[in-house]
DNA sequence: GACTTATCGATATGGTATTATCGATATCTA
DNA sequence: TAGATATCGATAATACCATATCGATAAGTC
């Protein structure tokens, strides 16, 4: 549309704006309290900021309903997005009865797993399905994101059936690489992965510390 | 020590690598190989490889063994690290049985939760205790790792309850921001910003494409 | 032993992201 | 109405990261 050129990094931060400004109860914002309470920088604020809204005006800030609306807007959040998870073990049980989900717009429709016996342990009103249905489901529900919450034995084959699925995003919660078709995307949020990167940062700073 | 600056960028692949290098049966690994089973850049690999491990030789590429050894070495999973996993909900129960976390080096101490009536629930034979309990139960075991596993209402106060007990380095798998002293290392990891994350990105890809 | 080839390491280039700086403007106060 | 101040937007400078290129070297081949 109009061409602007959204940054990945300022992509990811943006989901962070949205969460603030909503849970802000004024009417106008400034930049320099959202990156206060981020822990960014004002100046990244502001920039990121721009590439979304143009309502800012000086001395006052940003106006929080038009603010929070264009960022909405940019998410692609006004629409909720129809999205499966793949696994119903303890991590798949845990996305079902997180409510995180519907506040940045997106609806789980359903949870597959190859074991439809976990059928009782689940609260939730979301059907269990066996895998084998997915693709058709998905199908025709026109649904084009996922999550992978299998165990690691079972990520790549669940991941076939994701892209037989017409999965064009997913979500990878295991530790293990996935081979997907090009026209899928994928993301990785491993929590093992994670707290590795951590554990190893940390560990880093530190012997710069004592350098 | 020796000086060398990791990149975070590097850093965050490091543990691709290592899970890598791991999986393969070979006795030497040539960067093209890993390059192209971890989607990277050939020329990057190598040179996150050159900044942990100097055993590479034309021709013929890695030894597996050094090299293993070397991130290992980098990463800091020759010694376990001790962990407590803060939140006995769901996630915090799957974060129980996940056996993703022995291989990269970290030791699941103990469980804490307001609700110690969940116990039955739990079916390893790791310890669930009592929030009150982590303080001293940390400090008498000298733990600096922690990860945040609560629901939101809670993040905030379990993150306060982390810092007492001296944890340094929290991953915080909740989706709110929280505030911690600074001498305290934080790394979200929330499912559901990971989520808006890979929507925002294949939603302005697709904008470009149809551009 | 000379030639070819695969592969590494190092340097250079280009791009992306962050931070610093400055001018512009809306509000407030006198 | 004039001046002071907070805050934004834009541009510039810096740092960071990824990719391209090239020379060097070890293994295989004739």
């Amino acid at each position: 549309m109009k061409g602007k050129t959204l940054s990945k990094a300022t992509l990811s931060r943006l989901p962070l704006y949205l969460q603030f400004v909503r849970a802000v109860q004024t009417e106008r914002i400034s930049s320099a309290v959202i990156a206060r309470k981020l822990g960014l920088g004002e100046v990244q604020v502001r920039k990121d900021l721009a590439s979304v809204c143009t309502a800012g005006s000086p001395k006052v800030g940003y106006p929080a309903s038009q603010l929070l609306e264009d960022l909405e807007k940019v998410l692609g959040i006004r629409q909720s997005e129809k999205v499966v998870i793949v696994g119903a073990g303890k991590l798949g049980q845990a996305l079902l009865e997180y409510d995180g989900f519907r506040d940045l717009g997106f609806e789980i429709m359903a949870v597959f797993d190859q074991d439809s016996g976990l059928q009782n342990e689940i609260r939730t009103s979301i059907p269990l399905m066996a895998m084998r249905e997915m693709p058709s489901y998905c199908q025709m529900n026109g649904i084009s994101m996922g999550i992978l919450a299998v165990s690691s034995g079972n990520a790549q084959a669940a991941a076939d059936q994701m892209a037989d699925s017409g999965i064009k995003a997913m979500l990878n919660c295991t530790s293990c690489r996935v081979q997907v078709p090009e026209t899928m995307m994928v993301y990785q949020n491993s929590i093992p992965l994670s707290l590795a990167y951590l554990k190893a940062m940390a560990y880093s700073s530190n012997q710069m510390e004592e350098d």
